[in-house]
DNA sequence: CGACGTACTCGACACCGTGTCGAGTACCGT
DNA sequence: ACGGTACTCGACACGGTGTCGAGTACGTCG
């Protein structure tokens, strides 16, 4: 809907250099999947939808996107950025509390997805059928997991957390147990979490989980 | 392939009463799904390929089932049986191990999920597009919950785990971890944990949460 | 200024999978 | 032997996908 920017010089995803007017169709293409999937599911929009919406032909649409999916993974893509960058940023800040930190992390992945419900809606059910967005899903899982692993390793490290299955399996855990909470809470499935008890609870299990405790140092 | 009786009196997800010998062509198509989803996902079978692995033309399928999702809702429908039975079974048993017996639960859904590898993998690709497919699984999940909840709050009233959030929120995040980190594990994807590993390392994130330690009593 | 090429566009087509309709056939009980 | 019910399938209509080839618009260079 907004992102004037162009994709950004190493748009790596990108079919091809940079166009005059097919940029703007290209955009044109990417915001009108965005705003049909704030109305139904992507199953039920085609690629004729897409195309009628950003004012080309279903011919043309194949000359910007190889398929609908593809344009689903190149949305995906902006997100799974900002669900990184968010992340990180909040591990950065909140140097000494611990506490604030794990809740920081926690909070920084629920607001993105809390953010794009539809989008990442498509995506989960892309996860069965696409590689392209499995493949992605599990960078952006491989990656907390590792902050994660490393995180715990320094509290036990420092002596904070107790020892117990090497840190990694115990990142693989938690981190699962978030998308998936946080997924259906979000996607409006049973059984879930008040949406304002998510970070709570999940942080209790993670503290708990690393800790052994619920008011760690 | 093996299965020789009757779906059982209660047979409800069945479309009509027992017939002579349609009731082999519906046991035939029930079977041919369930070894072609041992060789290619669901997307990739077709009601064609179901009607000719059970000997019909494919209108003749629809005789049997409204559609190939329901074929996959009806093996479904077992093997959640099969997974509450035992699991259920697992807590009743081992009654004064508390351990053992939160092991053992743990130990039920993971061993039938391993059964089950390419029905597992079916339903989750249907979770994302049959409303029935994912109210079957919300119930099955639901029982779940209720279990652990209940499970919980008797050790708190015990004084043997601390006080919390809600019972049932814990038991929410806990058992969707359950569910994605053993999908995850057995469909290949990352980050996943080592088979042999998986129990161990849930069953540490499950005490934790629920006693704050790796040892309860 | 005109000719050329590159970016882009779309009508028409081939294909595939789904689901339905209606005309059957086989077999049972009467 | 007859009527009905369970079952079967050929043929069709439909909706979606992806491709091909014939265009058009436009900047650039001779």
């Amino acid at each position: 809907m907004a992102a004037p920017l162009p994709t950004g010089p190493g748009g790596s995803r990108g079919r091809r250099a940079r166009r005059p007017s097919g940029d703007d169709r290209e955009r044109a293409i990417l915001a009108t999947a965005e705003d049909l999937l704030g109305q139904r599911p992507l199953a039920d929009i085609s690629v004729d939808d897409l195309a009628r919406g950003a004012g080309i032909s279903r011919p043309t649409f194949y000359f910007y996107f190889p398929s609908k999916d593809a344009v689903v993974l190149a949305l995906l893509d902006r997100v799974v950025e900002e669900a990184r960058e968010s992340r990180s940023a909040a591990l950065r800040r909140a140097g000494d509390d611990v506490r604030a930190s794990w809740r920081g992390a926690l909070e920084a992945v629920r607001s993105t997805f809390a953010a794009h419900r539809a989008l990442t809606a498509a995506a989960a059910s892309l996860l069965a059928t696409s590689a392209e967005v499995r493949a992605l899903w599990a960078a952006v899982m491989d990656g907390f997991v590792e902050e994660t692993a490393a995180a715990i390793e320094a509290e036990r490290a420092r002596g904070a957390a107790p020892a117990g299955p090497p840190a990694r399996d115990l990142a693989v855990a938690l981190n699962w147990m978030n998308e998936r909470v946080i997924h259906v809470t979000y996607a409006g499935q049973t059984p879930a979490l008040a949406e304002d008890d998510l970070v709570d609870v999940l942080l209790t299990v993670w503290l708990r989980t690393v800790y052994g405790s619920d008011t760690p140092r």
